[in-house]
DNA sequence: TTGTAGGCGTTATCAT
DNA sequence: ATGATAACGCCTACAA
């Protein structure tokens, strides 16, 4: 049984190469200051000798600072929150820096919890993906003045940076789409829209969209909670039924697609023949369920990359007024949104 | 603008009160030391008033434990290593432990990176989802005895808990499902083996089963990378060509089964009418596509959530010699399997 | 029962 | 250019 190899510290490098802790220390992190190289070559033997590896936990003790970013994602079974969460966690690993994750499971009531737990390991920033209860409230006491950035989700008096998908871009794009395609009747499903802003925002676009069109088009609209399938399929049946031609269902995100794919499969219906589907959030089986189902794409590794990106500029002390980071999606147009609608209604 | 509200100290605390630093610590670790009941109440106070939380960091570099513990997943992007890691969170944080999270990115170098920069953060047990690398030899000297417990890939040489899913079992539900569904001939398809044992170990039944049948029975192999979208497409027709009837493919996970329906795709085939198909790992849209995939569904969360128990058992003391713990899949079965091979061979 | 003091592994401020 | 030394926030002998 191998003795737990104790991990070595300065001290023993210190002693090892005959020089002082300051030295050893001065050696690793001010490599600027000239030191006597007879000196610097004895310090480096030692700490290779050794294999000694510094502290981060005292590191941070002492300095304050962790060189550990702070993560938190309102539900890690969310693709699109393992997408930005894997971006960031690249680049911030990229610039030294660890992300440590805290997951919310969707439960909005952990959030100061989360950001709490993180502050006290003393993450330098705070990346965002949250429900909105009270992170802002939280930040003020635990935040320590932190660096944040928030992620597809924005909060009210909350001054940050802030990286997102372009949402009334996205839903210009599926409705523009739909449009061309002959559609004329909607109906927008998402998750409830509680404090979450991209959910809010997507729905005021879409709602401004029809709007805009006048009578032309109708346009309704229903929050879909996990446990009302039922519901959703009502909805779905009332649509189609007073629609003037092939109506769409336009889904919030991939999580609320699933859930809509689910329902037309149970109401027995085709997509893009008994109605149409287009979401937001592009997943790399939507080509193959049905004649494939049609979304907008998100470029989440890269929002995740220029949200860790923005934090570490500030890191690096970068003063500038809060930013605004909107990121266009893009169509993938596919067969659940095939123009059918069109054809049905060919007028005269 | 706010001053940063400096967290408050221990020292702090003891001000406050009017007591010594000590005696706060004592209050706070060891409420059984008895505390004249007149300074308990005054630290207490004091600790409230000052909103006083211990700084996890200091705690743990005194104690050399942190409440923490590592987790290394493969790629985070396997909705395998997701589940997993949720169902594992929650058991941490139920038992007051958070977690720290590694992803590899399916980089195997980075293994004993991870590895070392959790333990450097004093984490108090490790939980590996890794690619086999050189785990074992990294943990001798960087785990510092640690408690480790393997999930879904063994390594040789690491005498410690392991919890997965019961491959050999996992893989004759697939293959007994598929022959009475009348299916004769078939292909393995696996991402590269490696030192990965889980794939090593499906493989293995795979051919024992085939082997096991006697001529009767054809069964095939293919280890295919992210980039032999060709070579599978190739395989595949092979495959069909010499098959005596309708062939099977087997996939060995999530993402190869995902290949697997695009290759199907691009050939213009369609699951369950020209090849059968069956995989481990099941998946939210799996009964969404084509006819639905059939496969063995893993019990992911619970995974985790044994992975973590077993830790934290080793964590309460317990000495026991290292636990394997095989969990059952359970067989979705689904149009990509019908039963058309019978039919296709129908004797006479 | 409570306080004093030392140290966990670093870094930074002084001297030298 | 280098070496003592004092923190960082906490815990724990040991002393009182």
């Amino acid at each position: 049984m191998p003795k737990t190899p104790q991990r070595s510290t300065i001290a023993d490098v210190a002693r090892h190469a005959g020089v002082s802790k300051a030295t050893v220390s001065r050696f690793l992190n001010h490599r600027d200051t000239l030191l006597t190289p007879a000196i610097a070559k004895r310090v480096e033997a030692a700490v290779k000798e050794l294999g000694y590896k510094p502290s981060p936990m005292a590191q941070a003790l002492k300095r304050g600072r962790s060189r550990l970013i702070g993560l938190v994602v309102a539900d890690i079974t969310n693709p699109y929150s393992v997408a930005v969460l894997s971006g960031a966690e690249l680049a911030c690993r990229e610039a030294g820096y660890l992300v440590m994750l805290f997951n919310l499971g969707n439960e909005s009531e952990r959030e100061s919890a989360g950001i709490q737990a993180l502050s006290s390991y003393k993450v330098e920033g705070f990346i965002l993906n949250t429900m909105g209860h009270d992170a802002g409230a939280v930040l003020e006491t635990a935040g320590q003045g932190r660096p944040v950035v928030l992620v597809d989700r924005m909060h009210q008096g909350l001054d940050v940076d802030f990286v997102s998908l372009d949402n009334p871009h996205a839903i210009d794009l599926c409705m523009n789409h739909l449009i061309s395609a002959g559609y004329r009747d909607f109906l927008l499903v998402s998750e409830p829209l509680g404090q979450v802003s991209s959910r809010i925002q997507r729905a005021r676009a879409y709602e401004a969209f029809i709007q805009a069109r006048g009578p032309a088009l109708r346009g309704d609209s229903f929050e879909c909670g996990p446990a009302d399938e039922a519901a959703l399929m009502q909805r779905l049946q009332a649509l189609r039924a007073n629609a003037r031609g092939l109506p769409a269902v336009v889904s919030n995100n991939a999580v609320v697609t699933l859930r809509l794919i689910a329902a037309v499969a149970a109401l027995g219906w085709k997509l893009g023949e008994d109605i149409g589907l287009i979401g937001i959030d592009d997943a790399p089986w939507a080509p193959f369920v049905g004649p494939g189902v049609s979304a907008v794409s998100q470029p989440t590794e890269q929002i995740g990359r220029l949200a860790a990106r923005c934090l570490l500029q500030r890191l690096d002390g970068l003063t500038a007024p809060a930013r605004t980071i909107l990121l266009p999606g893009t169509l993938a147009a596919r067969g659940s949104t095939r123009s059918r609608a069109a054809a049905a209604l060919a007028p005269g």
